[in-house]
DNA sequence: CCCCTTGTTGCACAACTGTATAATCTTGTC
DNA sequence: GACAAGATTATACAGTTGTGCAACAAGGGG
């Protein structure tokens, strides 16, 4: 005579749906508020299954940051795709698009707050943000390059722009009021155009 | 027979001594890092001492944010004040105070890091932080006001200005390899040269 | 139907959390 | 020295945390 709950098994998409759940929570309480019973009651598994397929809560953070830090690659990188051959098009559109859906919801914009304040405490997202920032400098800088750039000029040009895109997200997280993407995305542009006038 | 620690009273500087170490821990840890046992050990008293002189471990944190914030618009205006009386040097000392001690210190930008993640998730930092911010706003734009900028300009010129220092403060405070607070003071002062032409 | 593999549940456990508070120590006043 | 006020210590307590794991249920194959 059993009380225990029946269940469907998915084992393909476990991981997938308690990253999704952690994605969640991440963005609704910050890091401090994600709990292995939050994440799985939000995924609908026993907590107990988080350790089946992560090797802790730690794990599961991490692997959600290389998650929608791919998300945010692919969208940039589509964007560009999308713009055409031109270089400056190009360039343009790898900037808009971080002020576009998927990159720019309120959601997705809290999950990366969430992140950055995880970087100096724990050294498995540290690492992460070293590579996925790197990533997106790297992009940035050839975009750069190929638009007519100076090679001695990208490294200073490609930190400013991603400054001020890291500051319009964070602004954009936690102001939601006080301006929007179009804003953000029409300040970003100036920038852009500094840095590489017509 | 007691073998309880002896102690000396210093009611005068206790809850400034917490705050200083909910910043320590804040800085260091993060925000989901600090703890009644580790701050009121970082400042030398017993844990329950924290009830004492603040409502909770909340109170403390958002006393934290209030104290911090003041101590860079303090310092915001003691750089606006040495500037003299030339409208335009006064705007670009407030700009590039920012990116100088004792502002751009590790210590205080991962504290305002903390701070930030904590704005989503707590509804006493999320006032505060609005408070402050629309403190620094106003003061910037009265600033530009002053420097000659057109009244329609001054709202997004505010909010862009901003976002580029929040921007830089974020990667000072993440890559402290990758550059400096002279470049980013260079940068914020390239950006508030577009927002008002010489 | 039976058997086996494995995905999953539910919960035990040690450790940690913030809050509350009794007891005690310090120190200023008389 | 005696006493009182209050600063402080130390700890109890209820609740929460991540991890570990026994037990069981699902489901595929024979």
């Amino acid at each position: 005579m059993s009380l225990r709950a029946t269940y469907v098994r998915a084992p393909d998409r476990r991981a997938q749906d308690l990253i999704d759940a952690c994605a969640r929570a991440l963005a609704r309480h910050g890091a401090g508020g994600v709990s292995v019973r939050t994440i799985c009651a939000d995924a609908g598994v026993s907590p107990g299954l988080l350790r089946h397929y992560f090797e802790g809560i730690d794990d599961l953070v991490a692997a959600t940051y290389a998650h929608v830090g791919a998300a945010v690659a692919d969208a940039l990188d589509a964007a560009v795709a999308a713009a055409g051959p031109d270089p400056r098009a190009r360039l343009a559109a790898y900037v808009n698009a971080s002020f576009r859906p998927p990159i720019a919801t309120q959601d997705l914009l809290s999950t990366w707050l969430a992140f950055w304040s995880l970087v100096k405490s724990d050294p498995a997202i540290a690492a992460l943000h070293r590579d996925i920032y790197a990533g997106y400098r790297v992009a940035l800088e050839a975009l750069l390059l190929d638009a007519g750039m100076a090679a001695a000029d990208v490294g200073q040009a490609a930190i400013a722009i991603t400054a001020l895109v890291d500051g319009l997200w964070l602004e954009l997280s936690l102001d939601a009021g006080v301006f929007g993407a179009e804003e953000a995305a029409a300040i970003a542009a100036r920038w852009l155009s500094v840095w590489l006038p017509e």
